[in-house]
DNA sequence: GTGAAAGCGCTAACAG
DNA sequence: CTGTTAGCGCTTTCAC
């Protein structure tokens, strides 16, 4: 193994340090660790052999500060609205899981910052000026569209998951979420649901959108069916008891209900469950995302599909795109619906 | 807001530029920048405004290279023995915020690393030789408990999410797995149920103790209960399926059913409500964790539950005091049951 | 209170 | 193929 721990002089402690061990220069040490071919192959497996017996390996920080290269991507969690919302909220988990796959993929660290920007409105401009960060990915955009939209003006590399407005400037891929709020109206109409209500928050610009596809499949349809709004926090907790009073005040005759989330849905179904109200007989559910819990529930969820693996793909090859200073559009994703048991 | 977009002569590239543009030296821009009183609080403030105007900002960069500190705290998930685990995997997740949080909280930045060991015996070495890490804290041990007992020995300020064996080096914190077995298995006992099943992955270091725990508590209880074991995936497509085969051919007495995780009870409980047993009245399940996903179950979960907020305090409390160079003891928390619905 | 100068550890021309 | 040199951008003595 990594065997023969004797009583070595002491630590290597930089490149030069090695050099002298081997009798050679500092630049030839670097070519050789850094597996150059310009370095005669004897020579080269000599001090990789060396840095490996003494585990020397060449200062990172150093490294990038010189070559201007950091091998960073920022991901950052922007919990605008919401204080009390967790990084651990499972869509943000499920987005970031595959953004690190495919970021280390191509050999790229992954920095988290998880930005509460009522701090100040330069949160943005701080982590992308920081000089550690070759890029930086967003997850969300919260209600933090015009920051986003004035860096963007002047660092190209960002790339952020979300919602495109008409004439914005930053790059974005996300999904269409008018054509899924549509989607799920639509299937709950085709269910038969007349008294539909909207669970979620419509401070983010992407719920305010499900909600205009929703209200809009409903005029379209000419059925009629009322849609009341529920607005819902973000933390599991608070968004819990909300639901809660919510489903305690609202008007029995409620048949269907559109979750702005899976996060949110699940809740639902639960909280109807121990109100002894069954669904879908007494009301359907569609929730939004598709997230791996929506197979996991009882019943299992019909929901309107993100591809979130997909878009995590969309991200990285954008960013690194971006990165090598091309322009690149945005992409908007189309949704699909997926009817499981809910409705 | 930031006002003022003129055409700027050209954006300040670094600290010396902007002494030039303040007729000061370099050092004492940087002196100023950080806020230190050794400089004219008059000549302070200009530079200050002069950088805030110019949206300049010291690169970290060069900044962490010159002090030696980084600021940056390496967060390492492994997934050691099971490739195909997601870093989505909810208790990750739940602990990843948690230690976000606290992280943050203290001004250091995180940076992930999702490792997959089998790619060399090295990896942890890389990560805490890469120059870029003030500290690192791992979430679980995976099956690495050499390497990182090898990696502790020299490299202080590393903390683990995890077990303790006894006579080890690295400093962990977790919660005593085999306790928790123990709970589960005689609430289990407790409940009347006989012939009990263990499913979960026993190749990791903590599922083993629980299962150990297990054991131990029908052979404590004299009862004669037997104990199936069930071994999981970590996936989840593939534990669903693994799970649904092995509800498929075990035998159908089994009226008890101990989770080794939240996850695997989730998914227990909605393939045993499609194949119509119900819980807890025909098997009764307990998981392990109580991730917050264990109240929005079907029934409830009841579950054997780890403080993984005051875990990550303590991981975090931990490898600041290791950083400062203070020697820290393991931590070895409690299990508490917590009695919902399930069982 | 401020400037000058040295240097953190590494890499990349440029010679030879 | 290899050594020398000159920084990357910042911080920090040490003088003044």
């Amino acid at each position: 193994m990594s065997g023969e721990i004797d009583a070595k002089p002491r630590r290597i402690r930089n490149i030069s340090e090695l050099a002298k061990l081997a009798g050679v220069s500092a630049g030839t040490v670097s070519r050789a660790l850094a597996g150059k071919d310009l370095v005669n192959s004897q020579t080269r497996e000599r001090i990789q052999a060396l840095a490996r017996e003494h585990g020397f390996r060449p200062n990172q920080m150093a490294s990038r500060l010189r070559t201007g290269q950091t091998g960073v991507i920022g991901v950052v969690i922007p919990l605008g609205h919401e204080k009390k919302q967790h990084i651990s909220d499972p869509f943000f988990m499920t987005m970031l899981g595959h953004l690190a796959d495919g970021l280390t993929e191509v050999g790229y660290d992954l920095m988290l910052s998880r930005v509460i920007p009522s701090d100040g409105d330069d949160w943005l401009e701080r982590i992308v000026d920081s000089g550690m960060l070759d890029g930086v990915v967003m997850i969300g955009q919260s209600d933090q569209f015009d920051t986003i939209e004035r860096t963007a003006e002047v660092y190209r590399p960002l790339v952020v998951w979300g919602t495109r407005r008409s004439g914005q400037r930053h790059c974005v891929v996300g999904t269409d979420s008018f054509v899924g709020g549509e989607l799920a109206v639509r299937h709950l109409l085709a269910r038969g649901r007349r008294k539909l209500a909207f669970f979620g928050d419509t401070k983010g610009l992407e719920i305010e959108q499900r909600l205009a596809g929703s209200r809009s499949a409903i005029a379209q349809s000419g059925t009629g069916a009322t849609l009341d709004i529920y607005p819902t926090h973000l933390s599991q907790q608070e968004m819990s008891e909300q639901i809660a009073a919510d489903l305690d005040a609202m008007d029995p005759a409620i048949d269907g209900i559109f979750a702005a989330s899976d996060v949110i849905a699940m809740g639902t179904l639960r909280l109807l469950h121990e109100r002894g109200r069954k669904v879908p007989e007494d009301v359907a559910i569609v929730g939004f995302d598709d997230l791996p819990l929506a197979t996991q529930t009882v019943p299992q969820l019909t929901t309107v599909r993100q591809d979130i693996a997909g878009g995590a793909r969309t991200l990285v090859t954008s960013l690194l795109k971006r990165i090598a200073g091309d322009e690149v559009p945005s992409t908007v994703m189309t949704p699909t619906l997926v009817v499981r048991e809910s409705a």
